[in-house]
DNA sequence: GTCTATAGCCAGATAGAC
DNA sequence: GTCTATCTGGCTATAGAC
């Protein structure tokens, strides 16, 4: 399918435009990260925005799918919870640009970004307010809009990486105490929010 | 202190740099946004870099005090986390583009977004996590690190906003759903965050 | 202080040899 | 397929008239 060469591109590409996001990036920086000449980049993807596509495309592709589909496992809404957490921290853990770079081109590129994302929207997250919702009429859980509750869990996983540095300079955390934090995180936000939606007897 | 144009010119410039980001701001569009001429933004500010600076200075200036302060008040931890979620939400619907703009410069140019956050750092945060610590050795509280739980508490603030374009589309919601969902989270996740500390008797 | 015109640079894209 | 050299356009910044 893919060449060697067109490998060594779309991986100094990803490099690249997750650091620097789509305007920031340089065709000659992807370049010499892949250790090839500018005008291979355009041979192979014709233009900057193509190559951008590409990287975008694979960005959603890696992380999407693997979220969606915990939400649909036949588990507790507890176990959904802590599964939830440990599987979106471990998988921002390996690739702890991807947050900022999808959050940042999605709102400066938002139809580009919904045509990427559509393949992957099911309706697993129905699922899981469908869940919520039985599980409460039993009286275990607190009665909150379910979608409240998920985008708070979500966030929680994902804010500690996008706000990174203002968390290392408020928490006065070197890398090492910030690693420990995230590590810690897993077990610490699991119970907190397990605990967030149980009803107080 | 500032003229007319000058002030012009600032608020032009924090809308093109708070939608566009440094790298994909324009010196032109500026201009045009504040309706003069594109040489009075380098008689005025000398370089675009100047220019950003002032706008991410006065963005931190916007939100930060604002925030630290509630930190301080001698409130129950319950009305503190109420305040504070009912403040930052608003705040933040007040300046929809802000997060976005600071979590990505932030990660972008850490050198100048530390030197100029310095000035709004206090030991206001380490108030917060003392209080909680004292009222969990009292026993109504989980015992959780008041880190873990300050930081989810921020990251269901600013998520919803950061990550709305992608919300919209799993939630199918429209502007004015959206808009709605906001209304209603200031109370929910009030309660949703007093509920995640209470331990159960 | 405000404008027009333009200098000077840099980045994306292409031509063309090999 | 891979390279060097170069074109072209766009952007920051400045010169200079008023």
């Amino acid at each position: 399918m893919e060449n060697a060469t067109e490998l060594k591109i779309i991986e100094a590409a990803k490099e690249v435009f997750q650091k620097k996001g789509y305007d920031g990036a340089r065709m000659q920086e992807i370049a010499d990260e892949a250790k090839i000449n500018k005008a291979m980049l355009h041979y192979y993807f014709r233009t900057k925005e193509r190559l951008f596509d590409a990287v975008l495309q694979q960005a959603i592709a890696t992380i999407f799918p693997k979220i969606m589909s915990i939400a649909q496992e036949e588990i507790s809404i507890e176990d959904k919870i802590r599964k939830f957490v440990h599987t979106y921290i471990d998988i921002i853990i390996a690739n702890p640009a991807l947050p900022n770079f999808i959050f940042n081109e999605m709102t400066q590129r938002p139809d580009k970004f919904r045509k990427y994302i559509s393949h992957h929207i099911s309706s697993n997250s129905k699922m899981f307010m469908e869940q919520y919702k039985r599980e409460a009429a039993k009286g275990n859980l607190i009665e909150i809009e379910p979608e409240q509750f998920f985008i708070s869990l979500v966030g929680s996983c994902i804010f500690p990486f996008i706000g990174k540095p203002l968390i290392k300079i408020i928490m006065k955390f070197d890398d090492k105490e910030f690693q420990n934090f995230i590590e810690a995180r897993k077990e610490a936000l699991s119970v907190l929010m397990i605990n967030a939606v149980k009803k107080k007897k």
